[in-house]
RNA sequence: GGCCCUAUGGUCAAGCGGUCAAGACGCCGCCCUCUCAAGGCGGAAUCAGGAGUUCGAUUCUCCUUAGGGUCACCA
């Protein structure tokens, strides 16, 4: 048996910012084709004209660059089954349909959309529900057909479904899964407007680019049966369908905007990196086959494969997806996370000169998201308003007393350093807690508050001080010893 | 409501008839420590319920329950 080449085909609607949910699909369906060497394509799918956004095909194209998912055939590129817009292959589909109607497996509909509102008001109104298209236009005369067709009616053309029996399909993660027929209705595969129904188009075109695996979300499971009728329609192989469970919320429902940040630009914009949040949604309802979690793109091409896809939906988790940033912050190189950062720390600074790399060792085990940095080392720039009980430290036996002592003991000592360096305030530092016979805490606790104004500071009072620089310290020294000197 | 799908800790999940039911996130504790992180060590926490099948069910079947999806000239 010859295996056909893998192609796979991720065609989004350029209907606005891209979800997580679809940049996992596109995420699979370029795993699937590069895990066994196949082709992933890019096809824009724009049938439905009401909806199209402005620049929505250029974020796509922009998403797909950041995260790294090349695509061998698009719009942008081209190919060998072009064109990749459907817009542009408008013709195409008529006379596919065409083709169906004289079969005797599609028919011409002239129902007029007020007919089908009030089809679906009197059924509602019965108290019943809406079991879609009545069938009217199924048997019309072939002569009302062409009388109609002559007097240019508008019209639609339906596919015939068989009206008994019942239709089984194959999906790879979910199994055999067979509907009754009576359910399917006569959907429509070219609209008034001429343009190709999303499920029609989506049959013609996957059959014309040779795509082997239908990858797409648990939603379309439900009209897959409709697919395969066509597939046989036209006498068609199948391709292998592989549906992936719901991305949900953690109230269980499909993951929205009130669940926080739900596009891709919108993860980027809370600071997480491109390819942390690719590894997290490629363990969002796929797991490998050890216990491994931390993944490139390409080391992803490795080990991806289908029978590790689960079926039941899965909880988007800020918390788990905040884990992966950090631990690809802290993999960086250093200099990777200096320039990561600059341009934070740039805007922080405000054109005043900051040493980069000591913030940067700072920071780096520290950081979730790039966002949090700003928060995180403002103290520096700006003095803090603080309470003088940040001095009290139970366990380092540290007091606003204490402190009041110590602090003018501290200052004389770096005020005479010949050096600010790192090393030079350290030593200094600890030999003054020796000479003093206090514990380090009892010296870096005070000093750190003072010098931060701050509980808690990423660095100790060390790292601080060398950040701020020997004049800073020492004023901010000078303003804690003389608030605690006024207190009592 | 009809139809379809799903069901292991709070979350992601391994498991595919016999296991002390992995691992990760989160949480808690301890260590390290001038704070917070990072790091190390440890802990609590899961098979929705009920019938079968079987020597033996988390695993197979059925029912119940609970979630979800879908019922457009949208994709």
């Amino acid at each position: 048996m010859i295996q056909k080449p893998v192609r796979t085909r991720y065609a989004p609607s350029p209907t606005g910012l891209m979800h997580v949910g679809n940049l996992r699909t596109a995420l699979y369906e370029y795993l699937i084709a590069r895990s066994q060497g196949g082709s992933f394509v890019l096809r824009i799918e724009d049938t439905d004209q009401e909806r199209l956004v402005d620049g929505a095909v250029s974020v796509i194209y922009q998403t797909l660059a950041q995260v790294g998912l090349r695509h061998d055939e698009g719009p942008d590129i081209g190919g060998a089954f072009g064109p990749y817009v459907q817009s542009e292959r408008k013709a195409l589909y008529r006379p596919y349909a065409e083709q169906l109607a004289r079969e005797g497996k599609a028919y011409y509909c002239f129902c007029s959309k007020e007919r089908l509102d009030r089809l679906k008001e009197s059924a509602e109104a019965d108290g019943g529900h809406f079991n879609g298209y009545d069938r009217h236009c199924r048997d019309l005369p072939a002569a009302e057909v062409d009388r109609l067709l002559a007097a240019g009616t508008p019209y639609v053309i339906r596919q015939k479904m068989p009206l008994n029996g019942s239709t089984t399909f194959s999906d790879a993660v979910y199994g055999d899964i067979t509907v009754d027929n009576s359910e399917l209705e006569d959907q429509i595969l070219l609209k008034s407007d001429g343009y190709p129904t999303y499920n029609f188009a989506n049959v013609i075109d996957d059959h014309a680019m040779q795509i082997t695996h239908v990858v797409r979300g648990s939603e379309y499971l439900s009209s897959t049966p409709k697919y395969n009728l066509l597939y046989e329609a036209f006498g068609w192989d199948v391709p292998t369908y592989v549906h992936l469970p719901l991305i949900v919320g953690n109230d269980g429902r499909k993951l929205s905007k009130r669940h926080g940040a739900t596009s891709f630009a919108d993860l980027v914009g809370e600071g997480y990196l491109p390819a942390a949040i690719i590894n997290y949604i490629a363990l969002l309802g796929w797991c490998p086959k050890d216990t491994r979690e931390l993944f490139t793109l390409d080391e992803l091409c490795q080990v991806f494969s289908i029978d590790g896809i689960s079926k039941s939906p899965s909880v988007f988790d800020y918390d788990k997806l905040d884990w992966f940033n950090g631990e690809y912050i802290r993999a960086m190189e250093p200099s990777d996370f200096v320039a990561l950062i600059r341009p934070e720390l740039d805007k922080v600074f405000a054109g005043r000169p900051y040493e980069a790399p000591l913030l940067a060792e700072l920071l780096q085990p520290r950081l979730i998201r790039l966002t949090q940095l700003p928060a995180m080392i403002h103290f520096l720039v700006e003095r803090q308003d603080y309470s003088l009980d940040l001095f009290y430290n139970k366990k380092n036996k540290v007091s606003p007393d204490q402190a009041k002592t110590i602090l003018p003991v501290i200052r004389q000592s770096l005020a005479d350093l010949p050096l600010w360096t790192r090393e030079a305030v350290h030593d200094s530092l600890m030999a003054l807690a020796a000479g003093q016979q206090l514990k380090t805490g009892q010296v870096m606790w005070p000093l750190r508050i003072a010098l931060s104004g701050q509980e808690i500071t990423p660095g100790g009072a060390i790292e601080i001080a060398v950040i701020l620089g020997r004049e800073e310290s020492l004023a901010r020294l000078q303003l804690a010893i003389g608030r605690l000197n006024e207190q009592q």
